[in-house]
DNA sequence: TCTCCGATTAGAC
DNA sequence: CTAACGGTCTAATCGGAGA
């Protein structure tokens, strides 16, 4: 009757990614970088053994990083997202009831399966094998414990990679519950950390135990829900079909600062293509299109302006130049000189489905782009994102993205393998 | 008073 | 050498406007 789900959680996934192609680097203190080499989003053990914090940014760690030697590497997505389909491939051969929860988690649900040890190991053996990939496996009878079962894999080296909170007696679940605080609870984070301290509650037993009525007055129905996933009540199930998006975001931070309109335009232009991409991929097509422009908000020192502009559209639309002739309006329209911009963006959202295009009674039907942008999209996945492109798309200088320290595509490009 | 809607908040990763 | 802090997405909740 128990459910008897997985979650696999591929260890320190962007770094991991790295050193499958890097076998060198596999000793050496590394992090990864976010987009603009920010902040950092992904360290290996001995990164973390050295104090460098997820989430901090870079250039506080800069005098750490040198005493240490710790490598940093810009992200490389395309790579990444390659090795997680491999991984989420081979996953999915052992249930078939799979969940991708993120581009490095799965949940399998292994309910029934006879030896579950054995599979359990077993995952984490072929996904290292054909991969390089290491993992770990945490057993729960719902999501939330699953995750914490994870946690608790990845934590202690004793487990070898692998916990089943299901395997345990009462007293035991309680005895770990008691020692895991209650932050490392998924839904849990800093706000919630803190409300609930107020309440008295600070580890996981706590939030099982806590009188269920306050909770829910005082800090909500997702919190009940958690709290219902930690008695062991699931609430939450299985994704099995990832949804489409309901909007669709495409923004940068600015490599430098940027003063002229063509320029925030011509950035403006590389996230629509990004952005429409996504939007036909789904078969989607957009009624809200937003874009809004940033100044840089660390520089304290400088005036700030964060305009926002939305226009709702007559009839959704999934064209590429024509997201981009608006775009380039809103824009305009926002633009004051003077200022020095640092990131821009654009979200497309009222998303519906293509086929439900309703025909406008006093419009008549006009030229439509579809097979443009369906030829377009066919360039770009034959020859690469870029190769057919929406009017400047990136074409002027000034705002791309900083990354020094990207890895090449040893996946994804051919003319990036290198050769030994 | 109820409902709707946009903005804000919180979280994940 | 400089200057220097990510990007996407969802759900719940809040607060004001309009019915």
């Amino acid at each position: 009757m128990k459910q008897q789900l997985a979650l696999v959680d591929c260890n320190n996934f962007y770094v991991s990614c790295e050193r499958t192609f890097r076998p060198d680097l596999a000793q050496v203190p590394m992090v990864v970088l976010s987009n603009n080499d920010g902040c950092v989003v992904s360290r290996s053990n001995e990164a973390k053994a050295l104090g460098v914090k997820m989430g901090q940014p870079w250039f506080e760690c800069k005098v750490l990083a040198e005493e240490h030697g710790i490598l940093a590497m810009s992200s490389n997505y395309a790579l990444y997202a390659d090795l997680s389909n491999r991984v989420m491939h081979i996953l999915a051969g052992f249930s078939p009831r799979s969940e991708v929860y993120s581009i490095d988690e799965c949940f399998v649900d292994l309910t029934g399966t006879p030896k579950l040890r054995e599979v359990s190991y077993a995952m984490r053996e072929r996904v290292g094998m054909w991969t390089g990939m290491p993992v770990c496996v945490g057993i729960g009878p719902t999501k939330t414990l699953a995750k914490l079962a994870n946690h608790v894999a990845k934590k202690h080296p004793r487990s070898k990679g692998v916990f089943n909170y299901n395997a345990l007696s009462e007293a035991q679940k309680a005895q770990l519950l008691q020692r895991i605080p209650v932050q490392e609870v998924w839904g849990v984070g800093r706000k919630l950390t803190q409300k609930l301290a107020l309440h008295g509650v600070s580890t996981a037993l706590d939030l099982r135990e806590a009188h269920t009525a306050t909770l829910r007055a005082e800090l909500g129905v997702v919190m009940e829900k958690t709290q219902r996933e930690l008695q062991e009540t699931a609430c939450m199930d299985l994704q099995e079909v990832q949804s489409d998006k309901r909007q669709i975001i495409s923004s940068r931070s600015f490599g430098s600062m940027v003063s002229e309109l063509p320029v925030l335009q011509d950035a403006l232009s590389t996230f629509v293509a990004n952005a429409c991409t996504k939007l036909r991929a789904q078969g989607g097509q957009a009624s809200v299109i937003q874009v809004f422009l940033q100044t840089n908000r660390m520089r304290k020192d400088l005036p700030q302006y964060t305009p926002s502009l939305a226009v709702p559209l007559p009839y959704p639309t999934n064209d590429s130049l024509e997201v981009n002739r608006w775009v380039a309006h809103l824009c305009e329209r926002m633009f004051k000189p003077d200022y020095l911009y640092k990131k821009a963006g654009i979200m497309l959202s009222e998303i519906s489905p293509e086929a439900h295009r309703q025909g406008d009674l006093l419009e008549p039907e006009t030229t439509s782009n579809a097979r443009l942008m369906q030829a377009l999209d066919k360039l770009n996945l034959r020859y690469g994102r870029g190769a057919v492109k929406v009017s400047s798309q990136g074409a002027l200088a000034g705002w791309q993205m900083r990354q020094e320290r990207k890895s090449p595509n040893y996946t994804t490009g051919w003319d990036e393998v290198p050769l030994v």
